[in-house]
DNA sequence: GGCATATTATGACATTTGTCATTAATAATC
DNA sequence: GATTATTAATGACAAATGTCATAATATGCC
């Protein structure tokens, strides 16, 4: 009998599918959770043969889960389940020795497919992947621009971010300025459009 | 026998719905659908006795092929799913007759139940509705406000929306300072910000 | 030790943005 | 028929934004 720890924010798939694993007679889902908190405490404590894992959870994501369990060593498969074929996630899941990438744009039959294979010792990852991944430029922007851009997105003016992050007006448009050269853009809506589109913010 | 028809674009999910309604004795799926025109067409096709709907998908919202049924009279009762408590949602869900609004918040056992509350007849709003719900205000915006909106939304300055859509750059300027009165604020991403929010746009 | 990068700052400048008053032609409604 | 809302425009102005040159300090890296 193989145990499943299943970890996905939204209840209806989160109840869905453990009701659907739980059919197999070979699996048995043990635990399951709507947070990335709670999700690590109890895979740690109860131990199952595989974790399914979101990555867009609320505390926790998924990729950090699955980060903590390779540093403490636990033997698990980890399978990772997800709207996005994000090519950054996917990196982050490589090198967290995930053992399976899926999308959530995948039938159930799919997953139940993975899951078997990951068993046998397979690393699986989704065909549209390839296909369809989003390859988002790595971050070119330091801290304190990322921190810049983040006010900016509140709507926020250049004299409004120098006073709540304390710095000189002057300074805060030198930022920004630095940030539409490197996301080669001219104005703030167009900057945070890159932003959004890579997830830098 | 009750026959469903399920319409929901996250593959996932929808194939773990159907396999789950099929489980129980009385239910019978007898068709799902990823987008809505495929959808709409299926439902008059096959008569089901209750459609069950995603509000967000490709070509034609849940919203919309609920009121298209009940503009041509189908008998059916219909089960709007979604992940989104905002009211404009629920106001358009209640002047379409809709039997049902659930959210992807609330476990399988919810829906299960809600399709036998249905049959019988009753109306159905999520409890979560009710406190959860996202007011959004109606949308005070002019049709010609709302097109420069979404041109500032891609980035563009005023000249550049002034070109695209053949008006002088003053006049845009007006808009634009037209939504600001109206939304009550005094920057481009303050405004779309708070349309995004009320999802005018 | 030296080089590159990140952080912070100032001053100056052109351009853009946002505001306001005012005007005018169409619909749409009462 | 009068009133209101929408669409469109101009001119003028203050404020904000974006660009550039320049410079100082701090930190990490070869």
């Amino acid at each position: 009998m193989t145990t499943i720890y299943l970890a996905e924010d939204q209840e209806m798939l989160n109840s869905a599918l453990s009701a659907l694993l739980d059919l197999e007679d070979d699996l048995q889902v043990i635990g399951t959770a709507t947070d990335g908190e709670t999700a690590l405490k109890q895979i740690i404590d109860l131990k199952p043969n595989i974790a399914i894992l979101d990555i867009e959870m609320p505390k926790l994501t998924g990729l950090e889960i699955a980060k903590q369990l390779r540093i403490i060593k636990q033997d698990i498969k980890i399978i990772i389940l997800t709207t996005f074929a994000q090519a950054s996630y996917f990196e982050q899941a490589v090198s967290s020795r995930v053992n399976a990438y899926l999308l959530k744009d995948s039938p159930t039959d799919d997953l139940i497919e993975t899951i078997q294979n990951v068993l046998e010792g397979k690393t699986i990852f989704a065909p549209e992947l390839v296909t369809n991944i989003i390859s988002s430029e790595k971050n070119p922007l330091t801290k304190r621009e990322i921190d810049i851009l983040k006010e900016i997105n509140l709507g926020l003016s250049s004299q409004e971010i120098a006073q709540k992050v304390f710095l000189s007006d002057g300074t805060v448009r030198n930022y920004i300025s630095s940030i539409f050269s490197k996301t080669g853009t001219h104005s703030r809506i167009e900057a945070l459009n890159i932003a959004r589109k890579n997830k830098w913010i």
